[in-house]
DNA sequence: TCTCGAGACTAACGAACGGTAGCCTGCTCG
DNA sequence: CGAGCAGGCTACCGTTCGTTAGTCTCGAGA
């Protein structure tokens, strides 16, 4: 399953175009020139400029899908299950952050059937997140009432990490992490620290 | 007085095909055929496609600055000024969930000094937020330790409203500003009851 | 040493882009 | 009534787009 390095390479450098630019706004000329070449040269490696966008796209969602599945599937305790889904959530887009931002942004740009497929693909993300959360709930781990919302309000949460986070910024990974992890049981109503006083 | 009503109509149109396709997946063909024009004729009332993204953004991102400040001069308590603060927020982005998106995905599409103008007035609305939790946390009113990635945390999450919100969708506006206050609310650790008292 | 294929290149295509020039129509108002 | 003008329109400009065709080079294997 080696796939040619230069095509890597080629979807490595589109990537970072993309997030910087927008896929609209980025030329094949740009991306040959990133890596020395000339524009024709990377049909050498590739079919199309939109078969990029669906590779980058499909994979990312494909993989934060899959880690969350690992993650979540080797534990019983249901807050421990939410806590490793989250933690994954938020550290992919950490260090997927310029994939995450273009499969939050760039949707539009994917021709069909590919736009359909990857939307398909988020609504199983978010109902895996709905149906744990749903789950804390009825064990009387977590007491939110909109299983929905809260699946919303945390999956964006994460999200919005992709937008702003550097990794060479006064926040590490580690304690970024850790922070959303307390804010996000927060949310659905879990008792995340001692600290923390209810009425 | 008659106002430029058709240089609105066309922001207006300009603005659902920005926030469908992105600002370089849109021509100025296609805004005009929205309006039953031909693209030539949009120059009779704008200087370029540029200015309309500029309008656009930097409309939106000063409009839901002052609406934040204006909302929270209101009151002196802490904790209602971050509860209408954020009901602000996010009803800001349902009811300008176009705009709103738009701002936060095609600021790398606006040219300088644009660009650079808008990133200071998002910074100068985060450090409103930071402030405003900082405050809560010094009057022993809110427990968070991270007062800027509290910021963050709530920010992305009223900004996420704007990618799935639907106004004929299954939830009102209201039942999601009310439930997401509390969501921001237990963020930073502050009791969400609604009963409150002044210290 | 010769062959051959992978992968770079240059040239160029048709389409679409943002924007300009200049014309025409029809309403307003003296 | 008739002049002026706001705001449509067609024609077209130069540029850039994604992509194709065909050529050249160079290293590995017979």
């Amino acid at each position: 399953m080696t796939e040619p390095s230069r095509a890597r390479e080629i979807r490595e450098a589109a990537t970072e175009l993309f997030y910087e630019r927008g896929y609209h706004g980025t030329s094949m000329r740009e991306i040959a020139a990133r890596l020395n070449m000339r524009a024709p040269s990377l049909y050498n490696h590739l079919n199309s400029k939109q078969q990029l966008l669906v590779d980058i796209i499909e994979g990312d969602v494909a993989l934060i899908t899959r880690e969350f599945e690992d993650a979540t599937a080797t534990t019983d305790d249901v807050i421990e299950k939410f806590r490793r889904g989250f933690e994954v959530h938020v550290r992919h887009h950490m260090r997927y952050a310029h994939e995450s931002k273009i499969a939050m942004t760039e949707v539009a740009a994917l021709e069909e059937p590919a736009q359909s497929q990857v939307k398909e693909m988020r609504r199983h993300y978010t109902e895996l997140w709905r149906t744990l959360i749903e789950n804390a709930v009825a064990e009387g781990r977590a007491s939110t009432q909109s299983t929905n919302l809260a699946a919303y309000a945390i999956i964006d949460m994460g999200i919005g990490i992709a937008r702003w986070f550097r990794p060479d910024g006064p926040v590490s990974e580690g304690t970024l992490a850790g922070t959303y992890c307390d804010f996000a049981l927060s949310v659905i109503g879990a008792d995340s620290s001692p600290t923390r006083s209810r009425t």
